[in-house]
DNA sequence: CGCCAGGGTCTCG
DNA sequence: CGAGACCATGGC
């Protein structure tokens, strides 16, 4: 099986799919990361700072990837500060993944108050319990809506999720009843798609800027969750304040590409130092 | 045992 | 709008 670059960028695969943006992926002893991009199986590896798929998954693998974004372009745009530039250093080659929409908001409703960890084995649980096999591969694809809306608040909650069980049960439901429309919200300006995000019921602010960020490609939204919020302390000398006041923090100085430069800051300040 | 984790919601000023 | 209480779970 000969594998093949779909593209020249670069790309560095291990900070990519361990930055806590996706919780399905898994690395053999080969090096080969296995995983889903919906119901479709994918194999990846990187060799030279660049990205190697499967033949005739190229295409499919370049978008997931987003090896189209300009990292040259968006690292022009870095903030300057001490933590921003150790943590381009650090993650150099880090990109966001685009994900389908559904699975990225509901991992997210999980993930309130949980360890990424936490959030993998939640995700593995509903997976096996309510999720559909996929042909070649040992993943099952993540329940559809219709799937968890069909479900129990008590059988979702024994996948370990908690209080979170009635919030995703409900948000399932509103968009297996066609209510709400993830892919057609896409159309929307980032201020109404905002909005109609953090009307489902377990999607806050936070929530919904991790759908922003990674399924929307809105690359200027900022989620703000605890580690975040340490780094922006630091970065304000200490100075603390409202989330609000955090929010428009973080959008002036993180710059166009806030999003990237968060993601960036996650990573480093998760990974250690 | 206490503490923490990629928070949301409700209530009360 | 802002602050506090409460909401389950698991690892250390």
């Amino acid at each position: 099986m000969t594998w093949r670059a779909p593209s020249d960028a670069p790309i560095a695969l291990d900070a990519t799919l361990g930055s806590g943006q996706v919780f399905h992926w898994k690395k053999d002893v080969e090096g080969i990361w296995h995983g889903l991009v919906g119901d479709v199986p994918l194999r990846v590896r990187e060799r030279g700072g660049r990205l190697l798929a499967e033949p005739g998954r190229g295409g499919l693998a370049r978008r997931y990837f987003s090896l189209d974004h300009p990292l040259e372009e968006i690292y022009a745009r870095f903030p300057v500060d001490r933590a921003s530039i150790e943590a381009l250093e650090m993650c150099r080659g880090l990109r966001m993944i685009r994900q389908p929409r559904w699975e990225c908001l509901a991992t997210f409703i999980t993930s309130s108050m949980k360890k990424v960890a936490h959030i993998r084995a939640m995700s593995t649980a509903l997976r096996l319990k309510y999720g559909t096999p996929v042909a070649g591969s040992d993943i099952r694809a993540y329940p559809s809506p219709e799937a968890l809306a069909a479900a129990s608040e008590q059988g979702i909650r024994e996948c370990g999720l908690g209080y979170r069980s009635g919030n995703l049960l409900l948000t399932a439901r509103r968009i297996a009843d066609g209510l709400t429309d993830l892919d057609a919200l896409a159309a929307l300006p980032t201020p109404d798609l905002r909005r109609a995000l953090e009307g489902l019921p377990g999607v806050g602010v936070k929530v919904a800027n991790c759908a922003l960020l990674f399924a929307y490609e809105r690359l200027d939204a900022v989620p703000i969750d605890v580690w975040i919020r340490r780094v922006l302390l630091t970065m304000r000398n200490g100075r603390s304040g409202t989330p609000s006041q955090f929010a428009r923090y973080a959008r002036l100085r993180l710059g166009p590409y806030a999003g990237y430069v968060q993601q960036y800051l996650f990573h480093r300040a998760r990974t250690g130092l």
